[in-house]
DNA sequence: ATGGCAATGTTTCATTGA
């Protein structure tokens, strides 16, 4: 089984870009992000025609999740939002998925530390974190795929010095990642060795790309039961090169599930 | 210290993202 995720920057805007991944990277379920579509204007048939199903839950100009899957893969129990707690901002879709909980996320940005967006981004980290613990208590097959917005590490930064203290960066969305791998999950990507300077996102502007220079923010994390399944995980900088790209790479890991 | 790029809305620029 192959999960990925992929924040799209506009998925009608990348559709064409993400039905050509697909037919390249034939993943089982790939969790999308940023779709920035209402969920009457979703293109569910094209991605059908593709041979994928999705679940949805989108917003107009902001936010918006999915959760594509091989069409023959069953799918129940589907979920927005964060239960208890109130948002309306479309960043949460969950769904089972051949036996496996997955939980599709957009975090907040946050927008600058001190700000008013930052705190929201702090307190929907907490309340993902605290429903998520009785997630794993139902589910013990749960992954967590998405755009987090955090990088945990000074090495998921090109130049650690200029981001010190910076949103993304800060100790205390650090601490909230730290919160979520106590829950028991864990960091794919990091189970297995990776080239240095691996990044899931870089800037638009300054040739950032070209330049390497980006930041690990969209991760995929994986319940103790799932992790022993878990043998790659890999960012796939390719479509960052295409024709206008999404500023996100996307990210696919790897499980032998039996 | 600042801007740079891209998407969206109803737009002739403002807002947001990261």
């Amino acid at each position: 089984m192959k999960f990925a995720t992929w924040n799209v920057n506009s998925l009608r805007v990348r559709l064409a870009l993400v039905l050509d991944w697909l037919t390249e990277n034939p993943v089982d379920i790939l969790c999308l992000q940023e779709t920035k579509v209402p969920d009457d204007k979703f293109p569910d048939s094209e991605l059908r025609n593709a041979g994928y199903a999705a679940v949805f839950s989108g917003q107009k100009t902001y936010n918006g999740v999915a959760i594509l899957r091989r069409q023959e893969l069953p799918c129940e129990d589907v979920v927005a939002d964060i239960p208890g707690f109130e948002d309306d901002q479309k960043r949460v879709l969950s769904a089972t998925i051949a036996g496996v909980r997955i939980v599709c996320a957009y975090f907040p940005n946050g927008q600058a530390v001190g700000s008013d967006k930052y705190a929201y981004k702090l307190r929907w980290i907490e309340a993902l974190g605290r429903w998520l613990g009785t997630e794993l208590a139902r589910y013990p097959r749960l992954a967590l795929l998405g755009d987090y917005n955090i990088a945990p590490e000074d090495r998921d930064i090109h130049d650690p010095l200029a981001w010190v203290g910076q949103v993304l960066v800060s100790d205390a969305e650090r601490a909230g990642f730290r919160q979520l791998q106590q829950l028991g999950l864990v960091d794919a990507f990091r189970l297995f060795e990776q080239p240095e300077k691996s990044f899931s996102w870089w800037d638009y502007r300054m040739l950032a790309f070209r330049r390497n220079m980006g930041l690990r923010i969209d991760h995929i994390l994986l319940s103790e039961v799932l992790r022993e399944t878990c043998h790659a995980c890999v960012i796939d900088r390719l479509p960052r090169k295409r024709e206008q790209p999404s500023d996100h790479a996307p990210v696919i890991a790897t499980l032998d599930l039996s």
